[in-house]
RNA sequence: CCGCCGGUAGCAUAGCCGGAUAAUGCAUCGGAUUCCGAUUCCGAAGAUCGGGGGUUCGAAUCCCUUCCGGCGGGCCA
């Protein structure tokens, strides 16, 4: 919350506090312990600047009817001092506080202060957080799920920094294990077919088929003609992935830059198998007993590590039972490690790193791997509960209102890249942050491709051009903008006026909501209400008037309007435009 | 079969750690605008919150049950 509105509810629960104890000096209350009760913005303004659901809590602490309980309290309310002018009874018990009008001016005067920080908090009292996103794979383009997790990646972190966490941004690259493999295996045929014809040698249904891979082996022949053809498979395999790896890796970071995604680290799977360090991991579980040899391959008793977490938080057997836990391999019987077992390695990595918490932004078919990972956690010692996991619905994509389905395995998808080319990116950005991460979201190509679009980014940052436009204008009028006075600023008494100062000073708190559900939807939406106050405020309330101490007041509440547009656009590095 | 996520107006969504008249955008219909820039604003209509039970002073919200949709249950990632 900002200082001025945390204040002004500090001084709200303080007051209701208070009398409350006065009531049991009294003797009206008898003295017993209390809940906890809220103070909130009421969701209907007729309600009041806020209300407290205290005296309904406390109904059956006292074993009185909220309406009783409520009315006892106003008597021995104590205002003075405070930026509440009254309070009033309402409803089945609410409390309901009407701040005086000083209030709305010092929220105007504070967002100008503040300016480019207004918004900003110690709300995560600067612990250190990891955001990771999108971690595609390296062995093919990314697509339109990756598009999205970078929008929504990218804009958490960049609201947690906004609420004072201290974010680093990071990007798992998968260039090792299996996948590598299947890469260098379909490149090796792209590449012999190339020289011996698309019939002389097979495309397993097991490998990956896209032209992505066609294009990396015909570059590969183009720089090394049929040299390798001699060689072994081996050989050539391990060529053509250390040709064609960086590559990707490289097409990868171009398109993140394209996309304004700029992460602070780029971690590398490979990493983790060179240095002994997924070893060391594996050789963790095995010395707490938690691993077996079964068919040549090393098992992970995680039916038995997550059997007992159930069982500590109640869970029946036949509960249990029924889940039919698996345990998971760590090492294959051909001696690689699988995907979990490196998983593992890197989370223990990562808070070896000095993290407190660590979030990963995963894609909801992966949510499976959850609880494994957070018990696996758990079983090498540390806590699981610091992980936390984004799983975000898929993107259908629509084009002619119809599905367009993806398949990787004939690889035809639409691309980041096409995506980058074709939509602007501000839209891409803003759209994909409109919906909440768990649920799903239509695609429309069409709609996107065609610009005039009813994307509500365009909306936002219209608001933002017109204001600037409005002190242009009045500058060439000769009426420059001084700033107003606090005594000047107890002019804006409009209910537009009034309405839009509340928005604005709710902002803090959008911000720390938005934290705390890993959600930066409610940002998007809170930019959006913010626009139509303003749009409100601006069609009610004469802006260019000869009276320059009412002029000079709105011109302020334009510009806090302005500063919090800038501030949400800024954040989610999409462009703010002073004309449009 | 088991599990995870979702089901709210014609469409798309918010509200979900219990609270006041279920909110917003699009679409539909009607209206407004002597300040910047009509990419604006106002109003109307539109919802048995998937169905059924339960808990409670109070349920879209919590519990149980059931139906529908998406996804997962690999020595894939």
């Amino acid at each position: 919350m900002s200082v001025l509105v945390k204040q002004a509810v500090a001084e709200i629960r303080r007051a209701i506090m208070d009398a409350a104890g006065v009531a049991v000096a009294d003797g009206v209350f008898p003295e017993c312990p209390l809940s906890d009760f809220v103070i909130e913005v009421p969701a209907n303004k007729a309600n009041g600047d806020y209300s407290s659901n205290a005296a309904m809590m406390w109904a059956r602490d006292l074993h009185k009817s909220p309406r009783e309980i409520a009315s006892v309290i106003t008597e021995r309310l104590v205002l003075a001092d405070t930026f509440a002018d009254r309070c009033e009874v309402a409803g089945p018990g609410f409390l309901n506080f009407y701040l005086g009008e000083t209030y709305g001016a010092c929220i105007v005067e504070d967002i100008l202060e503040k300016g480019a920080d207004y918004g900003k908090s110690d709300y995560g009292k600067g612990a250190k957080i990891n955001v990771e996103f999108v971690s595609a794979n390296p062995t093919g383009p990314m697509h339109m799920g990756n598009a999205r997790g970078g929008a929504l990646g990218d804009c958490l972190a960049a609201v947690l920094e906004y609420a004072g966490y201290e974010v680093s941004s990071e990007f798992y690259i998968n260039d090792a294990g299996n996948q590598i493999d299947k890469f260098g295996l379909s490149l090796d045929i792209r590449y012999r077919q190339h020289f011996l014809g698309e019939d002389a040698v097979e495309l397993p249904e097991d490998s990956y088929h896209g032209e992505d891979i066609k294009m990396r082996a015909e570059e590969f022949a183009a720089v090394y003609g049929d040299s390798y053809l001699g060689k072994s498979e081996d050989e050539r395999r391990k060529a053509l992935v250390a040709f064609a790896l960086p590559k990707n890796i490289e097409d990868m970071k171009t398109n993140m830059a394209k996309y304004r995604i700029v992460y602070d680290t780029w971690f590398h799977e490979s990493v983790l198998h060179n240095d002994g360090e997924l070893a060391e991991t594996v050789n963790i579980l095995k010395e707490k007993g938690l691993t077996y040899e079964k068919d040549g391959a090393l098992w992970y008793r995680n039916s038995e590590v997550l059997g007992n977490k159930l069982r500590e938080k109640g869970k029946s057997e036949d509960e249990i039972a029924r889940l039919e836990l698996k345990d998971e391999v760590l090492i294959r019987s051909n001696g690689n490690p699988t995907y979990f077992a490196a998983d593992i390695a890197y989370h223990r990595n990562k808070f070896a790193r000095g993290f407190d918490r660590a979030i990963d932004i995963w894609g909801a078919d992966h949510h499976g791997h959850v609880a494994r990972m957070k018990g696996a956690l758990d079983a090498i010692g540390l806590d699981g509960d610091r992980l936390d996991i984004v799983l975000m619905q898929l993107v259908n994509l629509k084009k002619d209102g119809q599905n367009v389905k993806m398949s990787k395995r004939t690889g035809k998808a639409v691309t980041l890249t096409d995506l980058l080319e074709d939509i602007p990116i501000d839209a891409v950005r803003f759209f994909f942050n409109t919906r909440e991460p768990g649920s799903p979201i239509d695609f429309d190509l069409d709609l996107a491709i065609s610009q005039n679009s009813e994307n509500p980014v365009y909306y936002c940052q219209y608001a933002h051009a017109r204001i600037c436009s409005i002190f242009s204008k009045l500058e060439e009028e000769g009426k420059k903008y001084e700033k107003s006075s606090l005594k000047d600023l107890l002019l804006l008494k409009e209910e537009e006026e009034k309405d839009l100062i509340a928005l604005l000073s709710a902002f803090t708190d959008r911000i720390t909501a938005a934290a705390k559900n890993y959600d930066p939807a409610k940002i998007t939406k809170y930019a959006v209400e913010v626009a139509t106050a303003f749009h409100k405020f601006y069609n009610a309330c004469r802006v260019n008037t000869e009276d320059a101490a009412l002029r000079n007041a709105r011109l302020s509440l334009c510009l806090c309007v302005k500063t919090v547009l800038s501030n949400i656009l800024t954040m989610f590095r999409i462009t703010v435009p002073e004309r449009m």
